[in-house]
DNA sequence: CAGTGGGCCTGAGTGC
DNA sequence: TGCACTCAGGCCCACT
């Protein structure tokens, strides 16, 4: 579910307010997509120090240690100093003495896990592979570019894997590769410098306006203070099948690639 | 080596 | 109403 915007509109939810608190003690559901770790009584006497993000993982810095947080496809955060009694879909808390963070996650492809710090093979495993924050420094357009140049996959499935630039998941493949007029199934390699450039500019966009519109609300997508994101009201292509497009008035196309569906113009997007 | 497809789970929606 | 089926925002890993 959550791409790189909904994972950083939740961080920004609620990193200010989790800052400085301490764990009194750490609770586990049915298991996640990977187990927590060590058991989840050693967080107990923790103080939070900070709040950032990976790509689609969050990352708790604690006095000793971090817990790494993925919200797979369904999963959401919510925190506050008091929520509504557990369901059988909430899998992790950690009460805290500013509130309760607790983790909601249906189909349980998200992940709590722990790490004594980045270097931790537990943590290399997750983060190792990562490459460019889209909306960071590091996103240099010349190590973008040798990255397509370096992968006959068609672009959309190479963006969707996250080695070249990380967070841009199914939807917003689909928009950015829409505002950069290229074709999804177009080989990264084949795409020259002034394509490039586009959705070079294309990604940080999209991605900074999703940021900005609180996320995408397509099923039960809430930042943790339970108010729904609006970038879905946007969407030129995403979900659009048969309908206009936006631009040109053509039809929104639909295919599937790699088990997922994209959604384009033919006529907007060039191969 | 790069690239593909299976699988992990549950719930919502559709068609019969 | 019930059942069978498809699909959904991610990502690791076994395989070709």
């Amino acid at each position: 579910m959550p791409e790189l915007p909904e994972v950083e509109v939740t961080r920004r939810s609620f990193a200010d307010a989790i800052r400085g608190a301490t764990v009194h003690s750490a609770s586990l559901g049915k298991p996640l997509r990977w187990p927590l770790g060590p058991e989840p009584g050693v967080l107990a006497g923790r103080r939070v120090l900070a709040v950032r993000r990976r790509g689609k993982y969050l990352l708790l810095d604690l006095d000793e240690g971090l817990l790494l947080i993925h919200l797979g496809m369904s999963g959401s955060l919510r925190f506050a100093p008091t929520l509504p009694e557990r369901g059988v879909h909430d899998h992790f808390e950690l009460q805290t003495d500013r509130g309760l963070l607790r983790l909601h996650d249906p189909r349980r492809f998200g992940a709590v896990v722990w790490a004594a710090d980045e270097a931790d093979p537990r943590a290399r495993k997750l983060l190792g592979g990562l490459g460019a924050e889209p909306l960071g420094e590091d996103f240099d357009f010349d190590a973008f570019h040798a990255g397509l140049r370096a992968s006959r996959m068609p672009i959309k499935q190479l963006l969707l894997g996250g080695k070249v630039v990380v967070g841009v998941g199914n939807i917003y493949a689909s928009e950015v590769l829409f505002l950069a007029r290229i074709r999804p199934t177009a080989p990264a390699s084949g795409i020259g410098p002034q394509r490039a450039r586009r959705l070079h500019a294309a990604i940080r966009e999209v991605l900074a306006r999703a940021v900005e519109r609180g996320g995408s609300t397509l099923r039960d997508f809430a930042s943790t203070d339970g108010n729904a994101g609006h970038f879905q009201l946007e969407a030129n292509v995403y979900g659009r099948a048969g309908l206009p497009c936006k631009v040109c008035g053509a039809p929104v196309r639909l295919l599937r690639q790699g088990q997922r569906s994209t959604y384009f113009c033919a006529a907007c997007q060039r191969p």
